[in-house]
DNA sequence: AATAGTTGATAGTCACAATTATCAATTATC
DNA sequence: GATAATTGATAATTGTGACTATCAACTATT
């Protein structure tokens, strides 16, 4: 079975991980998750995204930090490293100059994400587990 | 007039930012702010001190990420790049591998940092404002 | 075509993190 | 040597952010 398969509704999804639909909703507005849309734009989660979803969890309600801090710790991610956006793409993009919020909620005009899903990116994947995104630097870093 | 002189009781910074000296030494035992110690260990404020404090208080009261969110931050921070570990330094470090506190809140044995003062390091002078951490990951990753 | 579930938006609730207050012991300053 | 300020520690207060509830309009399923 794929865990990126979309077939939770948003309903269900609110089941599994024991909070309310709303919340999800919320999530979602606040750019920690971006779940599949059907053509009808009705929300699907996968199983990775369920598991995202209790990496959000456990971080807000254990380890005690707020959504803002998590969307600046996001904002972090070095986006243009991991995809290796070139010179020219860095200077016109927002997010570059940027530390506010995840580069997946900026709109990419004109530069290389324009083509991909972020859904599916590698730097949106990268909050996979709750310490992945130090180590992403880790491995980045010379 | 040098900006790191350490010349602020902590009461005369508390009076200076609009707040408590309880509040003073609760960001210290967060781990945001180390001020001079005299041999006492009374402490003093500089001027650098009272901007990186400013800096703290806009982050939590106006961009509203809480202590912990910023400590995550801090703990972000690339010192073995910046102070360039050896690559036996950064196995033996505590901090090479959390991200749960900044660097300077580990005790450093048997590494480079143990003849180093964290206050006067580059690395915790990073936070120098409130956009920096970023830019100093632009400035290091190739 | 009828029921159940979804959409975005706004308003309300409540736990708890950020801050302040108080304490006795120690240190600075005049 | 007397007064004021500091130290660390613990208790009390309060503002607000995380979450829930409700709404009317729309979509899915049988």
């Amino acid at each position: 079975m794929n865990k990126n398969e979309p077939i939770y509704t948003i309903s269900n999804a609110a089941k599994v991980l024991g909070v309310s639909v709303y919340t999800l909703r919320m999530y979602e507005r606040e750019g920690l998750i971006i779940p599949f849309r059907k053509e009808s734009n009705q929300r699907l989660y996968s199983e990775n995204d369920i598991e995202r979803l209790q990496c959000i969890q456990k971080t807000i309600n254990e380890e005690k930090i707020n959504i803002e801090g998590i969307r600046r710790i996001l904002a972090l991610l070095p986006c243009w490293n991991v995809i290796n956006c070139s010179a020219e793409d860095r200077e016109n993009c927002n997010y570059y100059y940027s530390f506010d919020k995840p580069c997946w909620m900026y709109n990419h005009k004109n530069n290389v994400c324009q083509v991909k899903e972020c859904r599916e990116c590698e730097v949106y994947n990268s909050f996979d587990n709750c310490g992945s995104i130090k180590k992403k630097l880790r491995d980045l870093l010379p």
